[in-house]
RNA sequence: GGCCCCAUCGUCUAGCGGUCCAGGACGGCGGCCUCUCACGCCGCAGACCGGAGUUCGAGUCUCCGUGGGGUCACCA
């Protein structure tokens, strides 16, 4: 007899909602509705070092605007509890211990510096990487002096060094994997949590889970997961690697080339139903093959039969043309005067920015003019304006490039918090506030003129800041770009000036002016580039 | 590089051996509708990665190439 459907999603919450897991998150909730079975939300924070109870909140938020709702949650609790895993930190190193003694894994004493130099030598001879299993054989002798020495360990998997492992996948048939290629993995970590190897394996069996949807990137990793599974003697769930969402190039979907929160979707006002349409169109299709269809008419046609296993583009232009067949065929004028008050003019959002206008506005009509950047997507831009005077596009695209990289690392969005990070970050960039503040301020408003920047950024929030700082990024590189070429045209002339100039002098006696008339072409345009600039464009 | 996955129009895909001179959608182009724009409608261009094999017959099955992707952490 089979066990009822459980599946789930156990997403780490180490950035915000990202729309790969939001995918993983609709074809396992279709497959959960479809068979009458539950679907589970759990969280991965085992990484100490990067898990925010922030992020988590943003995942939550981010999968309940979608609609993908979970049975059982760190939230609403449920029978197979707790499902935050560093809540679970003891059962996994139980788990662990257990297999050290039944011989399945062992104390690994090796430090960072050995396993670092082990690579380097592996890289450095061409060999395929991996741990030596220096720790696999060490005698009780030696494991004891450590033990009482406090050594710090990890626990390791006994891989078998012989045989197949066969991953049984739901969609690609029978994978095999020599064992002999499968590294010792590090189960549970110096600092006590599990790895998500571990973890996930004991978790999912305690928590009764019956089939494993998840991306692609994990398959390689699967047959370590299945000799855990035999380890523990615990039946093993049915597998399923859906494919991987990919950018135009047809790399792995990643921030830098596509938006990739849930949440810039959400900014963006986009219509959830159209959003899980549109993952949902991605690698599947309805058997009639109709494009428009709600969540309801996928899960009841829903098939794992119909995927289609090349990664498929995330693709902007299509998805934006879905959203708006939504408007246009499904939603009513009410129907979108409701989302739009709720999603662009919400009472929240227009709470946070009125403080920041009133004071400079005089009657109502004067708002929208005020704000319009608030309320829009991309901004026009004046890239000149963004360029300190005494700083190259070179030298502002070298700052502005790590900001915009670490305005996602920026957990705390408060004005006050950004002002601090901003500050202290642009000191290290080698900027003083009074060049880079202004760049940053037209590219989140288009404006040279907005009110304090940080309280307009903290308004205006990560994702849309994080928006404009791209494309400004992206502008400000194409203008560096026309700066070099700029450069080198000069520099080529000042050469040859310099060069006739050179073959004056030996003509005639030297000319003290002309040598210094040659000097001054080869430098002044570098030093002063705003000058011949402007005219030229 | 080793291992693993994948492979039909630019993109998302239909196709589960004959009904495919390969169908639909986005995008592109042209037209119609129309006070403008948009929507909508009509039409056009556009693909089976290559080579062997199996078969009476291959986009569909097998193998080998090629290409793309993933993965090789005390991250998930």
């Amino acid at each position: 007899m089979s066990r009822p459907v459980r599946v789930r999603i156990a997403p780490s919450p180490t950035g915000e909602p990202h729309v790969g897991t939001a995918y993983i998150a609709l074809f396992n909730l279709a497959f959960a509705k479809k068979n009458g079975g539950k679907f589970i939300l759990r969280i991965e924070d085992t990484d100490q070092e990067r898990s925010r109870p922030e992020w988590e909140r943003q995942i939550m938020e981010g999968l309940r605007w979608l609609g993908l709702l979970w049975d059982e949650g760190p939230d609403v609790g449920g029978p197979y509890g707790p499902y935050r895993q560093s809540e679970r930190a003891e059962i996994h190193k139980q788990h662990a211990e257990r297999l050290v003694e039944q011989g399945h894994a062992y104390r690994c004493f090796c430090t960072k510096e050995r396993l670092d130099a082990l690579r380097a030598e592996q890289k450095a001879q061409k060999l395929n990487p991996g741990y030596d299993r220096h720790c696999r054989d060490l005698d009780a002798a030696t494991i004891q002096a450590n033990l009482s020495a406090q050594k710090e360990f990890v626990i390791r998997m006994k891989m078998p060094t012989e045989g197949q492992t066969t991953v049984h996948d739901l969609l690609r048939g029978e994978v095999q994997f020599e064992n002999g290629g499968v590294d010792d993995q590090v189960l549970l970590k110096s600092d006590g949590y599990a790895t998500y190897h571990l973890a996930n394996v004991v978790d999912d069996h305690l928590m009764e889970i019956t089939h494993v949807i998840r991306a692609e990137e994990w398959i390689n990793s699967t047959p370590k997961h299945i000799l855990l599974y035999q380890m523990f003697g615990w039946e093993a769930p049915v597998w399923i690697h859906m494919p991987l969402l990919r950018n135009a190039d047809k790399s792995k979907i990643s921030k830098r080339k596509n938006p990739v929160s849930i949440l810039d979707y959400k900014q963006r006002g986009f219509y959830p139903p159209a959003v899980l349409n549109y993952l949902a169109m991605l690698g599947w299709t309805m058997p009639d093959g109709r494009e428009l269809f709600s969540f309801q008419e996928f899960v009841d046609n829903f098939s794992f039969d119909r995927m289609h296993l090349g990664g498929p583009t995330f693709d902007m232009e299509k998805f934006t043309w879905l959203n708006g067949k939504y408007y246009r065929e499904k939603l009513s004028d009410e129907d979108l005067v409701q989302d739009f008050r709720e999603q662009l003019f919400s009472a929240d959002y227009l709470r946070k920015i009125v403080p920041l206008v009133r004071e400079r506005i005089n009657k109502g009509e004067d708002f929208i003019p005020a704000t319009d950047y608030f309320f829009s997507g991309d901004v026009t831009l004046d890239v000149e304006a963004m360029k300190p005077k005494k700083k190259t596009y070179k030298e502002l695209v070298a700052a502005f490039e790590p900001y915009t990289e670490r305005i996602d690392a920026q957990v705390d969005f408060s004005a006050s918090a950004l002002e601090a990070w901003t500050r202290a970050f642009t000191e290290e960039l080698g900027f003083s506030g009074k060049e880079l503040f202004p760049a940053i301020r037209i590219a989140i408003s288009g404006r040279e003129a907005s009110p304090p920047l940080f309280d307009t950024m903290s308004a205006l929030g990560r994702a849309l800041v994080r928006r404009r700082l791209r494309s400004a990024l992206a502008a400000l590189k194409a203008a560096a770009t026309e700066e070099n070429k700029r450069l080198q045209k000069e520099a080529s002339e000042a050469k040859k000036l310099a060069d006739a100039a050179a073959k004056a002098s030996k003509e005639t006696p030297a000319d003290p002016s002309a040598v210094q008339a040659t000097l001054a072409a080869m430098v002044e345009p570098v030093a002063v580039p705003e000058g011949p600039d402007k005219k030229g464009r």
